[in-house]
DNA sequence: ATATCAAATAAGAATCATTCTCAAATAAAA
DNA sequence: TTTTATTTGAGAATGATTCTTATTTGATAT
């Protein structure tokens, strides 16, 4: 049903070796080294079918587009940067959210954004990382 | 510093009339009644106004495009019913967000979702509801 | 009431992300 | 290797949002 190509598995790693969620373009830009002169249009219809096969799922964050992590990565919540965009993952969760709701409504699931400003951006160093997409949260944060 | 216009007046009484937020081309919809001809410019134009002077605040959920509520109700939060795809504004908030992140990072605001299904398609009769758009949590739960 | 000036308007152009189209290239199957 | 279905790249099409510009309107001071 699906081929295996060297674009798809390029775009795949690029997602794998990411620390954090990325764009599209992120994607695109990152799977060039890889696989030059990759289209956008492939990029998207490779998020389209990863998707439907569960390798990948959207991280859909309000107020900034949308990126793509592995599917992998189980149950956590994300943190943007208001000043460089940045998308990280968060461990951990919180108790008490099904009691926000009545209690005849069924809470299936829920998703926490925190918004804010990262420790690169607080240091005053934001624009000397906004070149670099693929530092993950602890590199940065140990 | 900001006028008062016949348009602006229209669009702050169809966000404030609506039970429920409210997308740009909702508005305009609901405006076009009251003020034939509006343009969706003019909407997002008053809308970001309004957000400034923070009459109204948006209302960012992840997967859907964004809307816009009265600043009036308060800290809260949305849940969406997976079936009936309304938006329904929650009471109450959670403590020790701020913990889910790096210390190191400055935590300035949040968003919770909760998805799942509300009381009405709990019981079989969330089709009859479907057209309704301006019921709020509260005329529904009491 | 009128003149003045700043702000807001409508319409459409511009922009940006995403999807679509299609001919050419490539992977899997025969 | 030949056949067939899928994928690709390039650019066009779409849809949401923002910008531009000439014009209109609201507030303020006569």
């Amino acid at each position: 049903m699906s081929y295996s190509t060297r674009q798809r598995e390029v775009i795949l790693n690029v997602l794998r070796q990411a620390g954090r969620p990325l764009t599209p373009q992120d994607i695109r830009q990152q799977a060039s080294q890889d696989s030059a002169g990759i289209g956008l249009a492939t990029v998207y219809r490779a998020l389209k079918t990863f998707i439907a096969e569960e390798v990948i799922v959207p991280v859909e964050i309000p107020g900034a587009s949308p990126c793509y992590e592995p599917a992998d990565r189980g149950h956590h919540h994300h943190f943007i940067c208001q000043q460089c965009q940045r998308v990280f993952d968060l461990t951990g969760c919180v108790h008490g959210l099904e009691a926000l709701a009545p209690q005849d409504f069924c809470v299936q699931r829920h998703e926490i954004v925190l918004y804010g400003v990262c420790a690169c951006c607080t240091e005053g160093r934001g624009s000397e990382v906004e070149a670099s997409t693929d530092q993950d949260l602890h590199s940065l944060h140990k």
